[in-house]
RNA sequence: GGGAGUUUAGCUCAGCUGGUUCAGAGCAUCUGCCUUACAAGCAGAGGGUCACUGGUUCGAAUCCAGUAAUUCCCA
């Protein structure tokens, strides 16, 4: 067979990605086997794939296939979230350019063409993932907009409205001026700024006397309703009970007293803008100020205002400042630094507002979804999350569900003509409802909020309606596969997602949504910036692929991401994965290569190879599953790695390679496709591709078998002794080759060497065929004549003797020597100072006791060897 | 401002409940090799006062306290 020498995942990635389709090996419907699911991060609509999702799905596919492999019917749920407020931005953007303004269209008519865009742009990222190797079940790929899951939120709003976990209120909320919604404190995100603070003089009623107060925001003085001091603060003791004029628009407010007031900061004169402000707000009700919003949706001033009326906020603060600064308001400006708030989705500055918002009351949720995480029933791992959780959850606020778009589950409340509100699965039963209050009611006075519901309010859902699990609670699939076992998400949406996850898993089937929650770092850049579209970069997924190959840079995405920590992304990581699987190829080259002549017997060399790195593979896929059982994926991928590279291609395959153009023998030959198959499986759900095309040409194979249902690797006994043995055996060849390079002879160049146990009894002797083989060894036997002049080597207390024939540099050597004596001496001496100390001995367990004893006795051999080899040196 | 985390080789990180052949891994570096599986490679080598200071202990990278740097979360 001729085979390429490099690697080409051209040739096999679209192939075997066919092929797992056409057979449905991805498909899972319930049976008797136990299952194991993972449902998916929805990603977002709007989104393209980028190296978070890559990271992210890598490691769902991972833990999918190597379940699959273990023999649970292993089952991962695809889909993506609608993202109202993207989705939204993104269509009004599209309907703008094309001349189309969204007020002019009805919601009906807005919805069709936000679900043509859908169609268009929604699953390009769920294609994408195909290239990657992802081994979803496509056929339940959901969306948050699908009827049932759509109906599945009705739903839950209607069932929480009842039970009084959601309500309707007026409340200081997170305004974006830009998309003209109110968004969630965890959609907020806050920015340090340089900006200024101004100081501003207030006149006191009917006098010259006036009042400063500091503000950043001196736009907002219009709705001013108070200034506030400190009622301890002796500056201002003169100005209770006072009246002040507001500047500008000569308004008359009071002046209050609250110990809320910070005496330090700024001037200890607070202006009280209860509009505008949250504390404010929270001032302003204590005190019954009257509330002026002088802000329109879009963050314009309003007639409210009185002057700069619809003048944009940015703008109005200059425009405010000419004035004041020209009326003798302004005492003095200040450089300032704070923190602005900024809408995630649309970067719009958020203004604080007061509106009427549904809120979903969390108290009472939090509290058992706390619970399960304190006491590992949801495992994080890193556990260092749980801190963060708990620190949020203690101090959860009610959610703000309502948004202010189209896009999204519209809210089941409908208004009667005299403002009472129905909350209902449709519109009948809302009529049914409402004629509670007023028989004569009809259809047509009734009238639906307007707004929809927050996407994590479709998300919270996930695990669950995927399954529809909320419409039909007893359904197979629902019973079969929830709870689900291991969410793999970021910690950036512990609270948006993972959180209210867990409150509904325990509220709508009083089970936790899963087992395990894997926390990923955020993927940056090699100077640690997180990777974003406007500093441009962030490779192309899709163009890695082609460059490294989809194994190349799944290997690369695992290799450096141990949970929780960032992953600083370098393009050379995936070229260590592509080289990875060009070495895996070669290896692949050169046992399919060998002719096999099934008279010749097995060597010695290759039977003790064998039995040692069955050994060796056993010992290490029971530490992989360890890893795995620790979620230390990127630890297993590394065992994996140093297994194939370092155990298999370095040194068994050297150990059993025959001479060149010599056939092997078949006994060998068999086992070592065994071998091989074996690694294959192991390695199969880092690397699926490459192992398949591996796998499938290693021994023939049925129209229909795939590595990727075949089972893994699951026999963990191991020789511990025999394979510490053989390290001894791939050391002294180490010593061997070293010595070779330090005197420059070549590796053609066959040598004699002699070695005389001390006390590791004939280890040496028993792997000599080894040894001899991989250092070219003309003679490897036990030393029974001293030559004339030598060299030793120490492999930990095994000697290792070079028959020494020319130009030897004697002093070197005797000054190596020497150095190697004291540090043993000095180690022994430190050895027999902890033994010879009483508290030790008694304080010490016995098997520490017992390995000093064992390093007494191993120095004390040492030095022996060592000077004799002094004493022997010429 | 409140809380949490991190600090180990040039880089990215392991090091669980304290025990000096535990100071590790991968990558990078250096030296020598185009040795017919693989230069996307082979063989060999060097490299760290475990942030700093003090404490507990027979014994500290590991536990405690403080200091510094840094990151994240919340306000």
């Amino acid at each position: 067979m001729d085979i390429s020498a490099k690697y080409d995942p051209t040739q096999s990635e679209d192939k075997w990605y066919a092929f797992w389709m056409d057979n449905g090996f991805f498909r899972s419907i319930p049976d008797n086997r136990k299952p194991y699911t993972i449902v998916i991060p929805p990603p977002n609509v709007t989104g393209v794939l980028h190296m978070g999702h890559m990271l992210n799905n890598t490691l769902q596919d991972v833990l999918v296939r190597r379940a699959r492999m273990m023999g649970f019917n292993a089952c991962w749920v695809p889909g993506t979230d609608h993202a109202s407020i993207a989705t939204e931005a993104k269509v009004v953007g599209k309907l703008r350019e094309e001349g189309i303004d969204k007020h002019s269209l009805s919601r009906d008519e807005f919805l069709k063409h936000a679900w043509v865009w859908k169609e268009k742009h929604g699953g390009i990222i769920l294609d994408q993932l195909k290239k990657l190797g992802a081994s979803c079940d496509w056929d339940r790929t959901a969306f948050t907009m699908d009827k049932n899951l759509y109906d599945s939120v009705i739903k839950v709003f209607v069932e929480l409205y009842n039970k009084g976990l959601i309500y309707k209120g007026h409340r200081m909320v997170n305004w974006d001026p830009k998309a003209l919604t109110a968004v969630s404190d965890e959609e907020v995100i806050y920015k340090e700024q340089n900006a200024k603070l101004y100081y501003l003089r207030y006149f006191l009623e009917n006098s010259k006397d006036y009042l400063v107060i500091a503000t950043t925001r001196p736009e907002t003085i219009l709705a001013d309703t108070a200034v506030c001091v400190n009622p301890n603060d002796e500056r201002f003791k003169h100005l209770h009970g006072k009246k002040v004029l507001v500047p500008l628009i000569n308004r008359v407010i009071p002046v209050i007293t609250d110990q809320y007031v910070d005496i330090e900061f700024g001037t200890g004169c607070l202006k009280i803008t209860p509009a505008h402000d949250i504390n404010d707000y929270s001032i302003g009700q204590k005190f019954g100020l009257e509330i002026i919003d002088i802000l329109t949706d879009d963050g314009k001033l309003n007639e409210k205002a009185q002057i700069l009326i619809g003048e944009d906020r940015f703008v109005a603060r200059k425009s405010i400042m000419k004035l004041l600064e020209e009326a003798g308001n302004v005492e003095k400006i200040e450089d300032y630094n704070n923190k602005v708030g900024y809408s995630e989705r649309t970067d719009a500055a958020i203004e604080p507002k007061l509106s009427e918002q549904w809120f979903m009351k969390m108290d009472e949720l939090a509290k058992p979804a706390l619970e399960v995480v304190m006491n590992d029933q949801v495992r994080f791992h890193p556990a260092k999350f749980k801190n963060t959780y708990r620190h949020w959850m203690e101090n959860v606020r009610d959610w703000c569900i309502s948004r202010q778009l189209w896009w999204g589950q519209q809210i089941p409340a409908w208004y009667l003509p005299d403002g009472k509100i129905v909350v209902a699965l449709n519109e009948n039963e809302a009529l049914e409802k409402a004629k509670k209050f007023d028989a004569t009611i009809t259809l047509a006075d009734l009238k639906q909020d307007e707004d929809v519901l927050d996407t994590w309010f479709s998300s919270w859902l996930w695990p669950i309606s995927v399954f529809n699990g909320i419409l039909e609670p007893e359904n197979d699939d629902i019973k079969y596969y929830y709870p689900t076992n291991d969410l793999i998400t970021a910690p950036e949406i512990m609270f948006f997602w993972v959180a209210r996850m867990i409150m509904a898993g325990i509220d709508y089937r009083n089970e936790i949504p899963f087992s395990n929650v894997y926390f990923t770092g955020i993927v940056r850049d090699k100077q640690g910036r997180k990777m974003s579209k406007s500093l441009g970069n962030s490779p192309d997924p899709i163009e890695l692929i082609k460059k490294f190959g989809a194994d190349g840079v799944r290997v690369g995405m695992m290799f450096s991401s141990p949970a929780g920590n960032d992953l600083l992304y370098d393009d050379s990581l995936c070229e260590q994965g592509r080289n990875f699987a060009n070495k895996i190829w070669n290896a692949f080259r050169l046992v399919k290569g060998w002719e096999v002549d099934e008279k010749l017997p097995q060597p010695n060399y290759a039977a003790l190879s064998i039995d040692w790195f069955g050994n060796r593979m056993r010992q290490v896929a029971a530490q992989i599953d360890e890893h795995f059982r620790e979620f230390r994926l990127s630890d297993a991928l590394m065992s994996v790695y140093k297994l194939v590279w370092d155990d298999f291609c370095s040194w068994y395959l050297e150990f059993i390679k025959p001479a060149y153009g010599q056939p092997i023998d078949a006994k060998t030959l068999n086992e070592t496709n065994f071998i091989f198959d074996q690694l294959m499986r192991m390695l199969h759900p880092f690397m699926p591709f490459l192992t398949e095309e591996i796998w499938q040409m290693l021994v023939p194979r049925g129209e229909k078998e795939s590595i990727m249902l075949a089972e893994m690797p699951s026999d963990f006994s191991a020789d511990e002794k025999l394979i510490e043995q053989f390290d001894i055996v791939r050391e002294s060849i180490i010593a061997i080759r070293s010595y070779r390079n330090d005197k420059k002879i070549a590796m053609k160049e066959p040598l004699d060497v002699f070695f005389a146990p001390v006390q590791a009894g004939d280890t040496l002797e028993h792997y000599s065929s080894l040894i001899a083989k991989l250092a070219n060894l003309s003679s490897f036997t036990h030393l029974s004549e001293k030559p004339e002049k030598a060299f030793t080597m120490l492999v930990r207390t095994e000697e290792l003797v070079f028959p020494v024939t020319e130009n030897v540099d004697v002093e070197g050597e005797r000054e190596k020597l020497q150095k190697e004596l004291e540090y043993t001496n000095g180690f022994l001496i430190s050895v027999r100072k902890k033994l010879a100390n009483e508290k030790f001995v008694s304080g010490a367990p016995a098997q520490v006791i017992e390995s000093e004893r064992k390093k007494e006795q191993d120095a004390l051999s040492r030095i022996a060897v060592l000077e004799k080899s002094l004493a022997e040196l010429l």
